[in-house]
Parts: structure tokens; sequence; C-alpha cells
RNA sequence: GGAGAGAUGGUCGAGUUGGUUUAAGGCACCGGUCUUGAAAACCGGCGUAGGGGCGACCCUACCCUGGGUUCGAAUCCCAGUCUCUCCGCCA
């Protein structure tokens, strides 16, 4: 949510950020009803103050026997018109609303305009594998090292879905494992969330009301306007573990991770050469996340990717790290950097972990503040969120960038102490 | 799922036969007096949001949420949410 104040005060600036998502915003209309609303508003609470003041001499004048049926008619007036002018006050401010709650966020002023095209490399990690040999694609290998089964995760979830099995369940596991333990030990709290969450928690994060079809919406009563959905990332718990809440500043950063499976619709973008598990309704994922005084966000965001590139880099895999243009950071995002990991068969990277600063956008949207020491008033405080990371796409990519001539896989050093053996290779039958 | 009780400012808690309570009072917290220092005592301050005024200030709203009755609602009515106790069911 963008505060009307600063579209009131520097609109010339917002609407320049804006644009750089290629976002394009007028914002006459709105400072034109915000206009309104001051003056109804104090339309109105002048009619208040005066009902307050006539409303208390009522009983002084009822108990000196005076007659009041002059002042019980003067207020009715008052009453009447009050409620006229709150009708009109409250539509203005519903419109407002409206108005405000989808615009996004205003991207930093780093971050580069345009869309997915303008995305820039900051750097590349490893080296890009080579082969000696034909390398199989990761379904062709998980197929036949028995670690995932395709077939029957469609047959029990439909399209869309996987089932991990005996060694490749072992694998995702010990990937959730190191990710855990690397967490714990840089001091951030572990956090096991809900997975159904209530639409609040959709509205703080930025995906309700605009994005309400990308997530599995469980309940839908009738003319309550309410629904529960599946989470489609933790960041949506997270976000609201401190909604509506005044932190302490002293107490900040708070630094918080969480285990969940991330389920999402996906409607329209499945594409052909995204089989396997490079994009499935629901995948596994560790989320890291922040909540910092805004002098410190900037900071935060950095701490943030270098967790994430030092968990990619302790792999060993070939990844990069990008940051995004404007118009690819998601809506509720100032600014936004992603970690891609090599998927050699398809000749691409693919995004393992997104690290964001929402800057104050959600923090609006859930109330979320600090009383700042100083002067002791409350702020709101900044959000900031990042994978740590999402597993579903690292298996392939392991399975993919360490398969050996054999067909065989080598299993990451790190990851070994969970899975027992430091090969996975062909069982024989 | 059934029955009952409840929800008041950071916390505890009064007010709930509608109007002289402008939400009392205690605690916690902050500042001051006193003290070598501390404690105690005493004095003062102590919520959030919005609006008006150059300003000292002033006004409005908020007693779980949303409606309603009324000239007037913390107080009455309706709906909902949550919490607690008991029963049922159940990892």
């Amino acid at each position: 949510m963008l505060d009307i104040n600063r579209i009131r005060e520097n609109t010339d600036e917002v609407i320049r950020g804006l644009a750089k998502r290629n976002f394009t915003a007028d914002f006459s209309h709105v400072i034109m009803l915000d206009d309104k609303r001051k003056a109804l508003t104090f339309e109105s609470e002048n009619l208040k103050a005066q009902k307050n003041k006539v409303s208390a001499d009522i009983p002084m004048k009822k108990k000196n026997q005076e007659d009041v049926s002059e002042l019980l008619a003067e207020m009715k007036v008052i009453a009447d018109k009050t409620k006229e002018i709150e009708i009109e006050l409250n539509n203005v401010k519903k419109e407002i609303q409206e108005f405000l709650e989808v615009l996004p966020n205003i991207p930093a002023d780093d971050v580069q305009q345009g869309g997915p095209e303008e995305n820039k490399v900051v750097s590349v990690y490893g080296k890009k594998p080579e082969f000696s040999f034909v390398p199989k694609d990761h379904v062709t290998l998980c197929e036949t090292l028995n670690l995932i089964d395709y077939k029957r995760g469609v047959k029990i979830g439909g399209n869309g879905f996987w089932v991990y099995t005996g060694i490749g369940a072992i694998v995702e596991w010990a990937l959730l494992n190191y990710f855990v333990e690397e967490h714990l030990k840089d001091g951030y709290e572990f956090l096991l969330p809900p997975h159904i969450l209530t639409y609040e928690c959709g509205y703080t994060a930025g995906q309700f009301p605009k994005f309400q079809d990308d997530v599995f919406k469980l309940k839908e009563e009738e003319n309550k306007g309410y629904t529960q959905f599946i989470l489609p990332t933790a960041e949506t718990a997270l976000v609201n573990y401190h909604r509506d809440e005044i932190l302490k500043e002293e107490e900040l950063p708070k630094k918080y991770f969480a285990y969940t499976p991330c389920y999402r619709k996906e409607a329209g973008s499945y594409r052909a050469e995204e089989r396997g598990m490079i994009r499935g309704h629901q995948f596994n994922k560790i989320e890291m996340f922040q909540y910092t005084t805004p002098e410190n966000s900037d900071a935060a965001l950095d701490e943030l990717v270098d967790k994430a590139v030092r968990l990619m880099d302790g792999l060993g895999l070939h990844f990069r790290l990008s940051k995004l243009a404007a118009g690819d950071c998601s809506h509720s995002m100032a600014k936004t950097l992603d970690i891609e990991v090599w998927i050699p068969s398809m000749g691409i990277y693919k995004e393992v972990s997104s690290a964001s600063n929402a800057k104050d956008y959600q923090a609006r949207r859930g109330n979320i503040r600090f009383k700042r020491e100083q002067s002791g008033k409350n702020e709101y405080l900044h959000t900031l969120n990042a994978s740590g990371l999402a597993t579903s796409r690292i298996l392939p990519a392991i399975v993919e960038q360490f398969q050996n001539e054999d067909g065989s896989i080598t299993i990451p050093e790190v990851l070994r102490k969970w899975i027992g053996k430091d090969m996975i290779k062909i069982e024989k039958k």
C-alpha cells in the first residue's frame, strides 16, 4: 500500500517510480477524493462536536424541570444531517481505498526500468558443467534412479504433482536439513506456521485482492467475502506473524525462517519445456524473513542474498545472481534479486531463490509498526523475504549437474551426513 | 459438534437499570523532588488514528468486529469472530 500523503506531496516522483514498471497512474482523481474526504470529515466532526455539546445540556435541563423538547428537535436535525454526510464520507473513503490497494510498490532508486529483458546478471558462481558424454535430463535420471514417481504423482494428485520416492525423498529432505542447520547457525528463529491462512494474510502480503486467482482458495462462504486459502509461499504466513503489532525498536531486526510446501495454481503457465519438477502445483521451500527498521533494510537484503548464495555455493552448483528490472519485481516489492540455477537439459537458468525488500509496502497493509525509541513515535517497519531455498528445483539441478557417464549421481558433500552415501547408483534388480 | 461464561487503554480492573464517568482506580513505565547512591514517599506525565489552526492549543473517532434502536450507547437489540470451562470426537 502506498501512502496517500506521499502521493499528494511527491506526485511526480511516485509517477516516475511506477513508470519504471510500466505502470501508468493518474492521481488527480484520488487527490481530489482525498480533498473531499478532508472536507467531509471536517463537516461531520463539527456536527458531532455540536451534538456532544447539546447532548450534555439535556440531562442538566431535565434535572431543573426545564422543557427540552426544542433541544431534542434540534438534535434530531443534527443527527440526520450527520448521517447523510457519513454515508457520503464512507463512499469516498472506500473509493480511495480501492484505488490505493491495487497500486504496486514503487521500485527502489537503483532498480532498472523495464521488463524481464532488462534483468541484469550480477555475478556467476561455479563452472558450467561440461560433459564428455551425452547428459540426460532430470526426468530421465529421476525415473531410472527411482528418485521421483511422476506417473503416480499425477494419478493421485492430478497434473502438476509428483512423488518423491526412496532415496529421492531422502535427498529432498537432506536439502531441507542442510538449510535449516545453516539458518540456525546464523541465529534465525525457526517457525512452522499453518499452511491454511485467512484472507487478511493474503491482503497484507499483497496477493489480495488483485492476485486471488493464483492461490488455492479453500473456503468461500456466501455473503461473507471471506476466504481461507492454502499458502503459495511461507512469506505470506511470516509477514502476518507480527500483523497489527507495534514492536520495540530494540528487538529489531526480527529474523525468521520457515519450512512449508508452497501451493500454486500456476494457471496457464505450463510450458512444454517445463516438464519434470520445474513448475508444479506444490514444491518445498524454506523461506527467510526479516522485519527491520527502514534505515537497515538495504543491509538486510544484502544479508539475505548473501545467505542464499552461500547455501548454493555449499552445494557446489553452477548458478548466477540476477537483479530484476522494475517490471519483473512482484507487485509488493521495491527491489528483488533472483538466484537462478543452471539446468543443463534446458540450457537455461531457473529461479531457486528470490530475495526482496518490500520496504513499508506490506507493513502499511498489515499495520506493522515499531516504536522509535528516540521520538516515542510509531513508524512502519520494513519487511524482507528470501527463499533459502526452494528445494524442488535444486534436486533436478543436482541430478543433472552432478550426473556421471554411468548414470549415477555424485551427492554434494554437505548432504552426505543425512544421506549416508556419496553416490546414487542404478539399483540392480 | 453441544452447553455455559467472557472480550474495556502496556497490564490488572471498575463502570453494563442509556444522559452530572470527560472510561475510575491499582500496577508497570518515563520525568522531577528528596537521597552519598538506591528504595520508599510525594508531584507530574503516560494509548492509537484522523482533522482544524502560523502557534500555545482545539476538535472527532476508537471499550472484540460489523450492523441496528435512540435526540444521546462501553451500557439495549441482531449477526459474526475469538478466548476460557465442561461434554463429545480425535491424531
